[in-house]
DNA sequence: ACCGAAGTGGAGGGAAGTCGTCCACTAGCT
DNA sequence: AGCTAGTGGACGACTTCCCTCCACTTCGGT
């Protein structure tokens, strides 16, 4: 069902289309999915009107946007799978790579109307169990490979995750920018399994993470 | 200047001024600091006019809410300090207690809006530095005791502080709840000085979050 | 008990901002 | 060269939120 409209398009149509897709993802993951449609449009350079053309309205964007990142990551986590033999190195590299990509995962696990649009869509919810099932391989690879401390689950690193790619804020966006990736290399630091504080609760699995229905 | 208002007035309005600012706490540090104020009035048992009559408008609202965080957290930070010997577990004590609290100085470090209102208000700049102040101790300390890794700075300390406060999103509150302090306990575990990754960049000082004039 | 002042709630006028349509126009494709 | 897919942005309808205003209630002193 993406086949069709994806190669349908005229050249410059398409070309538009990835613009809009790229802009909303930036736009997205500063300010949030409701921004107004027209900001969006300015920063790809197009219209409203085209905007509205290729995404009948916002929810289909979101969604558009939320499927491109998540089979964006799914390939990432699928080729550093295929070239790490260390799960703990293809994990550390999973989360470094995350800060790059400016990902946002968590549209679908922090934003709170991000969550609702998504919420119903099965294909989105396919591909975000798919992640999490490779990522769940990872933290039981490194685990058994004694790299990673064995009392955390996937659902604790995806929590990781979605929170260190909140965009921080700093004076200058090279500070951000490599605040971030600092704290991601603490977090590394504080996920290996070297002798440590004892974490509370239990591990944090991907079940833990079902979007609850919620406020309003 | 406190003073006057706060004791002049009747008691069910202090009563009530009270319930205001709590309930605002608490949806601010969900919601930001953007949400309609009668969801905010709804919360505390009184009419909008109530909220208006105890504040005159929103950022005056914001401002208190935020006045009020600081100083708790002040007053936390300082009994720590005088309670603890050791640096490193005062900074490890606050960093846990912050998340009990629930604390919002995330509301003055990452929140787009708030931020431009508190900005300009010397006051809360006053406390704020006060408190980076103490935490810039603890690390300082932490760090000459060999508990603390050393390529960290106390900005690098407020950053973490701030992103791992943003509500976490999960199935149940419970689980929220424990995934934050998790989250903490891992990021302990990644501050203290054992060998681990070398961080890139340098250590990021409290200069360095000075708030940025920023988009719109 | 009573009364005046302090306090309260919430309806509603008005401003601001968004949405998504519509259509005259442009530029790819054959 | 012509046909059609594609474009942009002005615009009217609509939603949302702000904050004022005032008839009414409650407090607290006498």
């Amino acid at each position: 069902m993406t086949a069709d409209p994806e190669t349908t398009l005229r050249a410059d149509a398409r070309r538009n289309r990835d613009q809009i897709l790229a802009a909303a993802k930036t736009i997205f993951a500063v300010s949030g999915p409701e921004v107004p449609m027209e900001e969006i449009a300015r920063a790809a350079g197009v219209g409203v009107g085209t905007l509205y053309r290729r995404f009948p309205d916002r929810d289909a964007l979101v969604r558009a946007v939320a499927m491109d990142n998540f089979e964006r990551v799914l390939i990432d986590a699928r080729t550093i799978a295929a070239e790490e033999t260390s799960p703990w190195r293809a994990l550390e590299r999973l989360l470094r790579q995350s800060v790059e990509l400016q990902l946002s995962i968590q549209l679908a696990m922090v934003s709170h109307r991000a969550l609702v649009i998504l919420k119903g869509d099965p294909e989105v919810r396919r591909l975000r169990d798919e992640i999490l099932a490779v990522v769940e391989d990872f933290v039981r690879g490194a685990q058994a490979e004694g790299k990673l401390r064995p009392d955390v689950g996937a659902g604790d690193i995806a929590i990781l995750f979605a929170t260190l790619l909140r965009q921080v804020r700093a004076k200058a966006p090279e500070v951000a920018e490599m605040a971030a990736r600092r704290c991601v290399g603490i977090m590394i630091d504080g996920l290996s399994a070297r002798p440590g504080t004892e974490l509370p609760g239990r591990p944090i699995t991907s079940d833990d993470l079902d979007p609850a229905d919620d406020h309003g």
